[in-house]
DNA sequence: ATCTATTTATAACG
DNA sequence: TCGTTATAAATAGAT
């Protein structure tokens, strides 16, 4: 695609094959990449050169993943669950989850993909330090919404309790004087829910 | 790519993603198959949509076939002896790498530019939170490890810059004995090479 | 789906 | 493998 048209056919050279090869392979990783996060689509590639090296790329980090899932939508209603819970099949899974592990953790490592903290200047990393900070505070920022909105509701209901107690007190004194018991009233405190719909914990 | 630069990241438009989707689609098939036949490898390329539909290539005709193949090469050399096989241990075991993953990739995601900060929970922050910090830590040492080297270096260089002063400047002393000028001689103190080869700047 | 102004990818070369 | 540059391709935004 450049300093001239190339015809679609094998390169014959060797070595502006394996160039192209290189290259090529690298753009379309990088296109696959980019569709995966632009589209939110998990993506496959599987490379294999004609020497046998294996290049791949799995967006979600695991490539197992997408095979089987590339199965099942094939196969269709493929009837298993019986040889699942092999111990074999369960400690290739935990091998399986481990490697998918690892490579998030070096994707978020690596920030933008590409940088090994180990080969990176003074200068990136300081980028990387400012950006992470950035993230940090925005974390605690968040955490912050949170625990505020938090606290918001819970004064929201202790009012409510509140009223809900004065109102009750009124009408136990009310009735309190009709029947002329005028003597040791229950004056409950908090007598109603304490229930929470938050799944937060600290 | 045109009429504007696209930042990488999930598209929130849903037409314009559905859109986009379909273009770099069919862009990364084509770039697939033209890599394959420029290059003689064979390629296999999965794409899963948001909604699960699945588009495929495989330049040999047979995805099966790269998969076997995919598999092949990677489950070599796997000597993996068993013996913690409690099944309720790796059960456990499973659950918490699970959640690990999820936590990673909802980070990951949120690096990508995303606010899925926002579908966090105080606890799933409060752990991210905290491996950031680990992780700025990280940055920061290697840091001043580099800067280390960097004054290892620049104190070395002074060494030998001033031993070889000394050299030159018994040189001279010994010219002037022989040349009998003995006044006013000149002392440089720092005449010689200032190169930095590092390319860290602060 | 089609049209272009731009951005990307990359072939050839060092 | 890496960098550079001229040019081919891909594609974002608009229609």
């Amino acid at each position: 695609m450049a300093r001239g048209k190339v015809q679609m056919r094998r390169i014959e050279n060797p070595v502006h094959r394996q160039v192209t090869f290189c290259k090529r392979r690298m753009g379309l990783l990088k296109k696959a990449k980019e569709l995966s996060v632009l589209c939110d689509a998990d993506i496959g590639v599987m490379v294999f050169s004609p020497h046998g090296k294996v290049y791949e790329l799995a967006t979600n980090g695991n490539m197992q993943g997408l095979i089987e899932r590339y199965k099942g939508s094939n196969t269709e209603a493929h009837g298993e669950s019986s040889e699942q819970n092999k111990p074999e099949v369960i400690q290739q899974e935990v091998l399986l989850l481990r490697q998918e592990i690892d490579l998030l953790q070096k994707g978020l490592r690596y920030m933008y993909g590409e940088n090994d903290i180990n080969h990176m200047n003074l200068n990136e990393l300081q980028t990387l330090e400012s950006n992470l900070e950035i993230w940090v505070h925005n974390i605690r920022y968040t955490k912050m919404q949170i625990i505020s909105r938090e606290i918001e509701m819970l004064k929201t209901k202790e009012g409510i309790l509140k009223a809900a107690n004065d109102i009750l007190q009124e009408r136990i004194i009310e009735q309190s004087g009709i029947l002329d018991t005028g003597s040791n009233m229950m004056m409950p405190q908090f007598p109603f829910q304490r229930t929470m719909e938050s799944d937060y914990y600290f």
